[in-house]
DNA sequence: AGCTCGGACTTTGTATACACCAGACATCGG
DNA sequence: CCGATGTCTGGTGTATACAAAGTCCGAGCT
């Protein structure tokens, strides 16, 4: 789920208020600048953004349906705060998925759209030399996007993009370490899509997706071990 | 995406207006009540519900976070009509999904929601020799709902059916014929689960889905033929 | 006739105002 | 001292009012 809510005809003057302000909140959480449990106020918001509170209810709707938020009746809206056991349940589908993608990808073996992923690894592998951590967040997103437009499957591209957000609230997705673990595995998927080799680019895209998701989660817990 | 936006903790009062209409039109277009291409006015839902525009629109907001209807800035909102070229994308995707949600079924064998899927398993046969042809499309719904629930993965669940949902936009899912043709296949498909051959349950559901993707379009282009 | 232009009407977008609920604090009785 | 009840306040839910953009249709022109 992109920008694609409203269609804005391109010139057509500025967008609606109520999706500017989606956006924002939307960008806020993925950058990690709302955290999950931390609250939302109608009011504050509106006067921060310098609105009514109407655009602004409708942008907390939006996020709610994506599931970014919990909206609790009469009583406040909050940034979710998945549960371990949903996130892993999330990390198990998007493996499904991502594996599917990379099949596709390798079915399809579009040149162009897998040089650019290419072009990603390159940088990816670079900034992971340079020990450039704080940028390798973003590459990563960039890297699976790409692979995700490889498949050309547009459905599956916005669905892949919408869970991974989902699961960035469960754990640091941009947590230095993991990324640059998890960094390595990428040039493996991409050659397999190269080589149209289907069945080891699901594989190892699957296991990729699950091994960061495990990884991901042992830094949690070590983290904040369970207070049993 | 079930009615689980906003908590609701049981005593809690009524439920929010704009969450009733969410409800509300998310099933008159379940239904088929609205259909793909169908206006809808703010002014006019609002007197319809007896309500104020503020809860309409925030229903909107939702529907159309959940890619139900196209909202045109300044121009009106729509339920959404889907190229057949991303239809068939969703059912592709639905297809991988539903194997693997067969194959997680299949690997848990919880008897009690296996069961609950084999009575309405036998309710559909019934119903298909009764030649009940109407009732058909419900319990079509309710034994992949219930298939869902046996892998115990709330969010595939949840996702699986948001993807029915959008894809019953492309076709007349509960075209009689269609759901009869399909029916047949469900039987396979739970005794492989039954039967815990996990690669079986994944196979058959698979192409189950995009079989019956395959005859709805097949119907669909029948009778609206392209105009080329 | 066909086209353009302009104005009224329609509909969406936003702001303001009010009602009601839930939790916090205070007060009172035991 | 402790628990129950009253009040107060912050915040959400809904309604009404206003502004601005879009659409539709007919008059006038070529």
């Amino acid at each position: 789920m992109k920008k694609s809510q409203v269609s804005r005809p391109l010139g057509a003057a500025h967008t609606a208020l109520f999706h500017q302000i989606y956006e924002a909140l939307r960008d806020r959480i993925q950058q990690g600048e709302l955290r999950p449990g931390d609250r939302l106020v109608e009011d504050r918001l509106a006067e921060d953004f310098g609105v009514s509170r109407n655009p602004v209810r409708e942008a907390i709707r939006m996020l709610s349906a994506d599931g970014l938020i919990d909206v609790n009746a009469r009583r406040g809206v909050y940034i979710a705060v998945p549960d371990p056991a949903k996130i892993q349940e999330l990390v198990e589908i998007r493996a499904v998925l991502e594996g599917h993608n990379a099949r596709l990808a390798a079915r399809r073996g579009n040149p162009k759209l897998l040089a650019a992923a290419g072009r990603i690894l390159a940088r990816g592998q670079a900034a992971l030399n340079a020990e450039k951590f704080d940028s390798l967040g973003k590459l990563n997103v960039d890297f699976h996007k790409a692979l995700a437009r490889a498949s050309e499957n547009e459905s599956l591209s916005e669905m892949l993009g919408a869970m991974r957000l989902k699961s960035s609230l469960g754990f640091a997705m941009n947590d230095p370490v993991v990324q640059a673990q998890s960094w390595q595995e990428h040039a493996g998927i991409l050659q397999a899509i190269l080589d149209g080799e289907e069945d080891t680019a699901e594989t190892l895209s699957r296991s990729h997706v699950l091994r960061a998701g495990d990884r991901a989660r042992e830094r949690l817990e070590a983290a904040a071990p369970p207070k049993s």
